[in-house]
RNA sequence: GCGGGAGUGGCGGAAUUGGCAGACGCGCUGGACUUAGGAUCCAGUGGGUUAACCAUAAGGGUUCAAAUCCCUUCUCCCGCACCA
C-alpha cells in the first residue's frame, strides 16, 4: 500500500535500528559503581535448545521491564543472560544428527542469542556465561572440590533411581511420580556407587531460613517445606527374639502401648537374619523378590494395596514388654527413618487397614474425650489427642503430655531417643553421561580417592568420544582422558568418568555473572559483595524445588566457608505462569505452538512484549490470543500516530506553564498524566501487575487523543503528556519509545531518562463525584468539593431532587458518610403510613 | 488422602485498605471517512419487559455497605503422594 508508511509504524526498520544502536553504544553495559545503589535483576537462564519459546519470551519480557524500570529509577542494574549449556538433549540431538554435542550446543547458543537480541532485551551481553565453557565448568569443578574438602561431597553405594531410557541415574527431585522428569519412562532402582552432596546437613537451615524470604511466594516456600519434610518424633528400640535391636521411628511415642505388630521394609538388612530358621523363610523370600520387581510407581503409589507377610519372628515392646509379630510389607521404605515401623492400628489409618486385612489385633490406647472407641468394631483410626488408656503408668494423662513423658522415659532408660527425621535425601550428583562437567576426582591404587588439585583444573571434557548411552559413562572409553597419574604419588591412575548433574552447574551462575571473565577465581569477592544478593529473580514455578533448593544449599555452603557474604541468594522471587493455547501448555505433540520468531517477524518485538505483559498478571497462566496480539499491535500504532499527529506542535515546544493558572481542560489532562505516572510506577514496583500498568498507559493515550481534540494551544501540557507517555512506555516497548523520543527531540536515549516524578499538586482535585446510596444501593451521583465531610456531605446528598423523591415519606434512621467516596442514607418506611 | 491456588460479561482480565462491580483490551453492533475496508476515527455494548430489579461458582451469615470477611457445598488447576 502506498501510504502504508505514513499511517503505520515500521517496526522492522525501527527495531533493528535501535538494537544496533544500543549494541554500538554499549547502552546496557554495567560496572560496579559504589556511588550508585545496585539492583540485580535475574531471569532463569535457558537450556540452549536452539529455539526460544513463548515461556522464554514471557520470562524475559517481565525481567526486562523490571530491569529497565529500575535503571530509570537511578539504580545500577545488573541484568545478565547466559546458557545452561550441559545436558542430555545435546547428546540425543548429536546421536540423531551426527553432530557433536558441543557443536550443536554452541550453534544453538548463537541462534538463541540472535533471537533474544531481536526481542530488544537490555542484557549486558558482555557478561554472558555458558556452563559448558571450560572457563565456567572449571569453577563448577572447583565448587565440587570445595564440597569434597568439607566433607559435603561423598561417594556411596546405594539403590538409586535409574532411568533406562536416558541410561543414567537421577536425583530424587528428578523423579516425578515414579517417572523420569525428562522422558517420562518408569524409573527403576539400581544398586550403584554414586557421588552425593550432603544437602541433608543443611535440611534444618534450608527449612528455617525460608522465614528470611518474605519476598518469595508462599506456594514455593510450602513446596520446599514439604520437600524437606521435617518431622519430630522418637526412635525406639524393640528387641527381637535373637537379641537384636530393631529401631523404629515414630512421631507418636504416645501410642507405643498400642503396638500390635511391627513391619520391616523388604530390603531391611535384619530380615534375612530373622527368618533364617523359620518355617516362613521361603515364603518371605518369595514375597521380597516379588516386591523388588515392582516398579517405583507401583511400589510407592498410595493406591497400591498394602501387602505384607509374617516373618515368623517376634519382637518385644520396650515399654509394655509385650511380644508382637514382625512382618515385612511393601509400604515400608528402607530409605526413610529406620526402615522399620511399629503398627498401631487403633490410631493410624494405614495400620488399621493393614491389621484388618491380616487379622492382627487392634488395641486402643487413646480415648477421645466423651467417647469410647471399640477396638473390635472401629473402621476409622483415631489419630487425634485424647486420654491415655491401657498404657501402664501413663494412663489418664493427656496424650499430648504423654508424648513428651514417654519420650523422656525411653531416653532415660536407654530404650530410644528423641529424633528428627527429614524426607529430604542427599543429592545424587553423578551422571553416566557425556555432556556434563567431569567430576574432578582421580582414583589411585595406592592413594585411593584423590581430588584433582585446584591448579590442575579444569579437567577438560575430551572432544573425541563415542557417547552412545550404554549405561556406563562414555568417558570410560576415552583412553586419553581415563588414564592419568596420581597427583599425590605420581603412579598411573584413572579418572572419575561420571559427569555432574547439570543442576550443579546452575547453582552458582548468578555468582559468576558478577565477574564473568575472572580467570583466577570462580568469582571476585568484591564484585559479589557489591551485586549479591539477587534483588529480583524471575522464572517458572517448575524450578520451585530442584534449582531453587539446590542454589540455596550451595549459597549456604559458600557462605559458611567465608566465600560469599550472603546466605540466601534470591531476595525476591516471581514465579510466572505458563503460556497456554486452547487451554493447554504449548507443545510440539499437541501442535499448539506459536513461534516467537514468527510473532516478532510479523508484529515486532514490542508487540510481542506488550501482548504478553498485558494479557494476564505474571503469576497467572496466560492464554494465547491472536486477536489480542492484533490489539497490542494496534495500540502501538495508535501511539505512533498520536505522536506523528502532534509532532509539529510539540517538537520545538519549550514553553513553560504555570500549573496554577491553567484552564480546567489542561488541569484535567495534567491530573491524568500524573495519576498515570503513579499507577504505572506502583504497578511495576509494588505489585508486578504489568497488565494494569499497560492499561493505565492505554488510558493516558486515549486521554491525550481526546485532549488534542479539545485544545490546540501550545502550552507545554501536550508536550508533557506525550513525553511522559513515551517514557512510561520505555520499559514495555523499548523500540517504539526510543524512536518516538528521538522524534520529539528528546535528549539522549529514552532509557537514560529519569522515571518521572509525580506532581502531587497536579493530582489535586477541587471537586469530585460521589455516590449517593439509599439502603446501600446507588441511587444518584453528586459533585462535591474534595474533602467534604459528615454533615456537609449529608446536606448535599439530601438536597438532590432524586434523593428527595426517593426518601419522601420515609424515616431517615442513619447516615454513613465516607469522604470522597459516598453517602449512604439508611431509611425505613415511616411508622405513620401515608396513603399514596 | 494432604497442602496450595482459582472460580467475576461472549473472551482475557480490572476493582490496591469492606465503600459506585465489569477499568483496559479483545469480540460484537451502529455511524463517519471511503472505489473498497480485514485500515482509521467516533459512539454503544453484564442481564432485564429499559425501570423496578437481578448479577462476581451455589447456598447461608456478619455489616449501613461484601467479588472482598465468616460458615457449608460444588467445580477446575497445581504440588506432594504409603514418610510411619
Amino acid at each position: 500500500m502506498v501510504n502504508d508508511l505514513e499511517t503505520k509504524y515500521n517496526f522492522r526498520v525501527v527495531e533493528k535500528k535501535w538494537q544496533q544502536r544500543w549494541e554500538e553504544t554499549g547502552a546496557f553495559k554495567v560496572t560496579e559503581d559504589p556511588e550508585k545503589e545496585k539492583y540485580y535483576c535475574l531471569v532463569m537462564f535457558p537450556y540452549p535448545s536452539g529455539n526460544l519459546h513463548m515461556g522464554h519470551v514471557r520470562n524475559y519480557a517481565i525481567g526486562d521491564v523490571v530491569a529497565r524500570f529500575y535503571k530509570m529509577l537511578g539504580y545500577n542494574v545488573l541484568n545478565p543472560m547466559g546458557w545452561d549449556g550441559f545436558g542430555l538433549p545435546a547428546e540425543n540431538a548429536a546421536l540423531q544428527r551426527h553432530i557433536h554435542p558441543s557443536e550443536w550446543t554452541w550453534a544453538n547458543i548463537k541462534k538463541m542469542r540472535e533471537q533474544m537480541k531481536a526481542m530488544g532485551l537490555s542484557y549486558d551481553w558482555s557478561r554472558d556465561v555458558a556452563t559448558c565453557h571450560p572457563g565456567y565448568y572449571r569453577w563448577t569443578q572447583w565448587l565440587f572440590l570445595q564440597l569434597y574438602h568439607h566433607g559435603l561431597a561423598y561417594k556411596k553405594r546405594q539403590a538409586v533411581n535409574w532411568c533406562p531410557s536416558c541410561a543414567t541415574v537421577l536425583a530424587d527431585e528428578q523423579v516425578i511420580a515414579g517417572c523420569c522428569e525428562r522422558c517420562d519412562s518408569d524409573v527403576i532402582k539400581k544398586d550403584l556407587e554414586q557421588w552425593f552432596f550432603r544437602i541433608t546437613d543443611y535440611a534444618d537451615r534450608l527449612l528455617e531460613d525460608l522465614e528470611k524470604l518474605p519476598g518469595w511466594p508462599e506456594k514455593v516456600k510450602l513446596m520446599q517445606e514439604n520437600w524437606i519434610g521435617k518431622s519430630q518424633g522418637a526412635e525406639m528400640k524393640f528387641t527381637a527374639e535373637n537379641g537384636k535391636e530393631i529401631s523404629v521411628f515414630t512421631t507418636r511415642p504416645d501410642t507405643i502401648f498400642g503396638v500390635s505388630y511391627m513391619v520391616l521394609a523388604p530390603e531391611h538388612p535384619l530380615v534375612e537374619e530373622l527368618i533364617q530358621d523359620k518355617a516362613e523363610a521361603g515364603k518371605v523370600r518369595e514375597f521380597i523378590a516379588r516386591v523388588k520387581k515392582q516398579s517405583e510407581i507401583e511400589r510407592t503409589s498410595a493406591e497400591t494395596e498394602k501387602e505384607g507377610i509374617f516373618t515368623g519372628a517376634y519382637a518385644t515392646n520396650p515399654l509394655s514388654g509385650e511380644k508382637v509379630p514382625i512382618w515385612v510389607a511393601n509400604y515400608v521404605l528402607l530409605e526413610y527413618g529406620t526402615g522399620a515401623v511399629m503398627g498401631v492400628p487403633a490410631h493410624d489409618q494405614r495400620d488399621l487397614e493393614f491389621a484388618r486385612k491380616y487379622d492382627l489385633p487392634v488395641k486402643v490406647v487413646i480415648q477421645p474425650i466423651g467417647d469410647n472407641l471399640d477396638a473390635a468394631t472401629m473402621t476409622e483410626a483415631y489419630p487425634e489427642p485424647g486420654a491415655m488408656v491401657n498404657s501402664g503408668q501413663f494412663n489418664g494423662m493427656d496424650s499430648e503430655v504423654a508424648r513428651l513423658k514417654i519420650t523422656d522415659y525411653i531416653q532415660e532408660k536407654g530404650l530410644g531417643e528423641e529424633k528428627v527425621n527429614y524426607r529430604l535425601r542427599d543429592w545424587l550428583v553423578s551422571r553416566q553421561r557425556y555432556w556434563g562437567a567431569p567430576i574432578p576426582i582421580i582414583y589411585c591404587d595406592d592413594c585411593g580417592v584423590v581430588p584433582v588439585p585446584e591448579e590442575d583444573l579444569p579437567v577438560l571434557l575430551p572432544e573425541d568420544v563415542a557417547f552412545q548411552p550404554t549405561g556406563e559413562s562414555p568417558l570410560l572409553k576415552a583412553e586419553e582422558f581415563l588414564k592419568t597419574t596420581c597427583p599425590k604419588c605420581g603412579a598411573p591412575a584413572r579418572r572419575e568418568t561420571d559427569t555432574l548433574d547439570t543442576f550443579v552447574c546452575s547453582t552458582w551462575y548468578f555468582l559468576r555473572y558478577c565477574s564473568p571473565r575472572e580467570s583466577e577465581r570462580a568469582f571476585d569477592p568484591e564484585e559479589v559483595r557489591y551485586w549479591m544478593p539477587v534483588d529480583q529473580y524471575i522464572g517458572g514455578v517448575e524450578h520451585a524445588i530442584l534449582h531453587l533448593l539446590y542454589s540455596r544449599f550451595i549459597t549456604k555452603v559458600l557462605y559458611d566457608h567465608g566465600l560469599i557474604p550472603v546466605d540466601e541468594p534470591f531476595t525476591n522471587l516471581l514465579t510466572q505462569g505458563m503460556v497456554l493455547k486452547e487451554g493447554a501448555k504449548m507443545s510440539k505433540s499437541k501442535g499448539n505452538i506459536v513461534s516467537p520468531e514468527e510473532i516478532i517477524g510479523n508484529y515486532g518485538a514490542d508487540t510481542a512484549r506488550l501482548f504478553i505483559l498485558f494479557a494476564a498478571p505474571p503469576e497467572r497462566d496466560l492464554e494465547w490470543s491472536d486477536e489480542a496480539v492484533d490489539g497490542a499491535y494496534r495500540f502501538i500504532n495508535r501511539v505512533w500516530r498520536l505522536v506523528q499527529h502532534v509532532l509539529p506542535e510539540i517538537k520545538d515546544d519549550k514553553s513553560q506553564f504555570d500549573a496554577d493558572s491553567l484552564g480546567t481542560v489542561e488541569k484535567d489532562m495534567r491530573r491524568i498524566i500524573h495519576r498515570t505516572i503513579k499507577r504505572v510506577g506502583d504497578d511495576i514496583k509494588k505489585r508486578f501487575n504489568f497488565n494494569t500498568a499497560v492499561s493505565a498507559i492505554m488510558e493516558l493515550t486515549n486521554a491525550l487523543y481526546h485532549y488534542t481534540e479539545r485544545t490546540n494551544k501550545v502550552n507545554g501540557v501536550l508536550r508533557e503528556g506525550v513525553s511522559t507517555l513515551i517514557i512510561l512506555l520505555a520499559p514495555f516497548t523499548p523500540h517504539l519509545a526510543e524512536e518516538l523520543w528521538d522524534a520529539i527531540g528528546g535528549e539522549g536515549s529514552v532509557h537514560d531518562q529519569k522515571w518521572p516524578e509525580v506532581d502531587q499538586d497536579a493530582l489535586k482535585e477541587d471537586e469530585l463525584s460521589i455516590a449517593v446510596q439509599i439502603n446501600g444501593k446507588v441511587r444518584d451521583h453528586v459533585k462535591i468539593p474534595v474533602g467534604l465531610k459528615g454533615k456537609d456531605m449529608e446536606k448535599v446528598a439530601l438536597a438532590q431532587p432524586r434523593v428527595k423523591e426517593l426518601i419522601e415519606g420515609k424515616e431517615l434512621t442513619r447516615v454513613i458518610c465516607v469522604p470522597d467516596k459516598l453517602v449512604n442514607l439508611v431509611v425505613r418506611e415511616s411508622k405513620t403510613k401515608k396513603a399514596k
